[in-house]
DNA sequence: GCGCGAAAGTTCAAATCTGAACAACAAGTA
DNA sequence: TACTTGTTGTTCAGATTTGAACTTTCGCGC
């Protein structure tokens, strides 16, 4: 509590450009995706997760742990996205208390419909906005934090 | 929706880090905030700009565009703040549809008690593992973005 | 002065997020 | 084998967010 450091102004600057930038950005991805296909980013990030995967499956808690959401909250989104039939759900072979999240054929289609879209917004805003250097900058400082907050 | 431009390995790697990182910073800061004053990150950032407006004081609509909210969620935290006692609701002498909120001192005291803890994590995460050259770089390439959403 | 499109805040319903509590299972130890 | 500790996923209650609808007020042109 003694002597506190504050912010000088660089840093302050840093901290508020990324502060709002990430917000605005986020409401504007929320904002495109919900309007081209009815899906939340969270939404959106699973499917693309779950592409990614092997198998295309996914247990809950590592997927919860990749999307940055808690486990109530992946919970609640497998449930929806399981009702809009783009995902469903495994029981886990190795582990009985496991359950895999699969990503179905309708959901793969649905990504593929929707990813073009979604990449534009964040190309227009973002990725081509900034230099290679600045996008190499970018990408160190961010996984700098990113190593330390997972733990 | 013909020839998509996907992203490239090091297009992708920024924007993943980017994402993430925003998310982790998102949920650390909001867990500190929440035990150690039991606010929200919404509600500290509206503190932090009352105190930073001339008179302590901001019209509705421009806080939520500076905390980057919805219109009906200030309401809401205003409403939260005004229990709270650290902010107050004044009318606006100029136009008779205009809410002012005010910081109360009340409030003021909070800030400068919370501030230190929040600015610590700010510091740990973020800030303090960045060189000058890269918070500079950072600040230059999320201004560009925040410039091309506030429209 | 009058009317009219735009803006300011609030209210409301619906959706979502989080943490805590819980039940089922895993994995290692005595 | 029986215990103990930790993990997994779900459920639940409470808090928060958003957009749409609405009321009131501005600012302007006529």
């Amino acid at each position: 509590m003694t002597d506190t450091r504050w912010l000088d102004p660089t840093e302050m600057a840093a901290w508020r450009a990324f502060l709002s930038t990430s917000h605005l950005l986020e409401r504007r991805i929320e904002e495109q995706l919900k309007s081209a296909a009815g899906l939340t980013h969270p939404q959106y990030e699973i499917l693309v997760r779950l592409a990614d995967a092997p198998d295309r499956q996914m247990r809950m808690t590592e997927l919860a742990r990749g999307v940055v959401v808690s486990k109530s909250a992946l919970t609640y989104q497998i449930t929806q996205l399981e009702k809009a039939g783009l995902v469903e759900r495994a029981t886990c072979p190795s582990d009985d208390r496991g359950v895999l999240a699969v990503l179905t054929d309708a959901g793969m289609r649905c990504l593929e419909r929707v990813a073009p879209g979604h990449l534009e917004v964040v190309r227009a805003y973002l990725i081509d906005r900034l230099t290679r250097d600045e996008l190499e900058t970018m990408t160190r400082a961010m996984s700098k934090t990113e190593q330390a907050l997972r733990d």
